[in-house]
DNA sequence: TTAAATTTTTAGGTTAATCTAAAAATTATT
DNA sequence: AATAATTTTTAGATTAACCTAAAAATTTAA
């Protein structure tokens, strides 16, 4: 069936709201994402239930069919691949990215996809370390930590980040935080819950709370 | 000023019919290559006109204004930097590029362009030949004939394509008659205008002029 | 457990891009 | 040059995606 941008931009909003609950998605929630009122998306709701792709009832949320979940895998999917693309062979910086990714993830081709998966030698994980789902749909597991879960001085490196903002992006880069960095944690503060820790052995330097929450490492 | 994907598309299709005539394009000819009714046309060419890309005057017909030709070279030049990169990048074969390229034309990213330009080497035509402008909007000149012109046995070189459709191309393909092909030309016959030609110095064979009309040659 | 606050939906409009049918203008033909 | 044929425009609708304001349902709090 045929399915538009904005079809395809709620499917997408939905899948990621529906990452971290098991509970329905609220009509607000998705508003706020869309950038859109909460009325406009009642409207889409009622639109993409009726073509399958979500179940929805009036006042109980939103969740994705195993249908709507395929195409929005195949979208995140998509999206992830132009991202390693522009990083790895157009040369852009990993805070630079997304918007263009935005539009490129609805271009539509699954021969192109797969061929761009090929070409980029099937990447498990995007420039910020989330993973990429294969051609089936199916996302690796990638058990990582966010930095501000560790409890204990230990060494980790640093695997993805939770959080595409540019802004937030270009500050890990001013700190040397790239992928792959490795972090000893040397202290964890309790007053404000900033770590102490070096960045690929040099000197020690203190991250707050708000950026550790928004690192993910492997132990 | 924003565009959306139509106008896009209009400005497109307007410059394409601009490059085989100095004569205001008509109302209908727009139609017929945007697949749409002539009252829809005469709707987008008062919008366009509003927006100072086209000039137009009810009845007269439509030509891009200055402005509105900057667009449409810079959406020409990104459809066939796309079309270089799925051909020598992603391994399509040339009949299979243009809905691919239909759509990545729209991504909008100037940076994304010029990276992708230079990724490919600074490519002068697309797969079929066609000219890409530079960064500046600027053609590059190529002095090409139609082979069905041609009016003496000689030797030439094919450099392009007037026609971009899939069962025309993939003719070429299964003739040999691949970009850069040796055309000899042994015979031009009068009665059905074909043409006895020895493609790569393989045994002659009979091309049409139907065909031919659409093959572009260096002499 | 009722009232207050919040969330969600409905009702009614707007805009962009399209359509059909009819009217107006232009071009071609006798 | 008048009429016929064609092209183009106008008028009035339609659809997708959005909006605001008001009504209805749900949740929270007294």
């Amino acid at each position: 069936m045929a399915i538009s941008f904005t079809e395809e931009n709620y499917l997408k909003v939905i899948h990621r709201l529906s990452e971290a609950t098991s509970e329905d998605i609220s009509t607000n929630a998705v508003a706020e994402l869309m950038q859109t009122k909460a009325a406009s998306v009642t409207d889409m709701l009622r639109k993409l239930a009726d073509k399958g792709w979500v179940n929805y009832q009036k006042y109980q949320g939103v969740r994705l069919s195993a249908e709507g979940e395929k195409i929005a895998l195949s979208i995140v999917r998509k999206h992830r691949l132009w991202e390693v693309f522009l990083v790895d062979k157009m040369g852009f910086n990993w805070d630079e990215v997304h918007e263009i990714a935005e539009q490129l993830e609805h271009i539509e081709s699954d021969q192109l996809v797969n061929k761009l998966d090929e070409y980029l030698g099937f990447p498990k994980t995007d420039p910020h370390g989330d993973p990429i789902p294969n051609k089936e749909g199916v996302l690796p597991e990638l058990a990582y930590s966010h930095l501000s879960d560790i409890k204990a001085t230990k060494t980790c490196k640093l695997m993805g980040v939770a959080q595409d903002s540019a802004v937030f992006l270009q500050l890990l880069t001013k700190l040397n935080l790239n992928l792959g960095a490795k972090l000893d944690i040397k202290e964890i503060n309790e007053f404000d819950r900033s770590i102490f820790v070096s960045i690929n052995d040099a000197a020690p330097i203190f991250i707050s709370h708000e950026v550790a929450k928004n690192i993910l490492v492997k132990i």
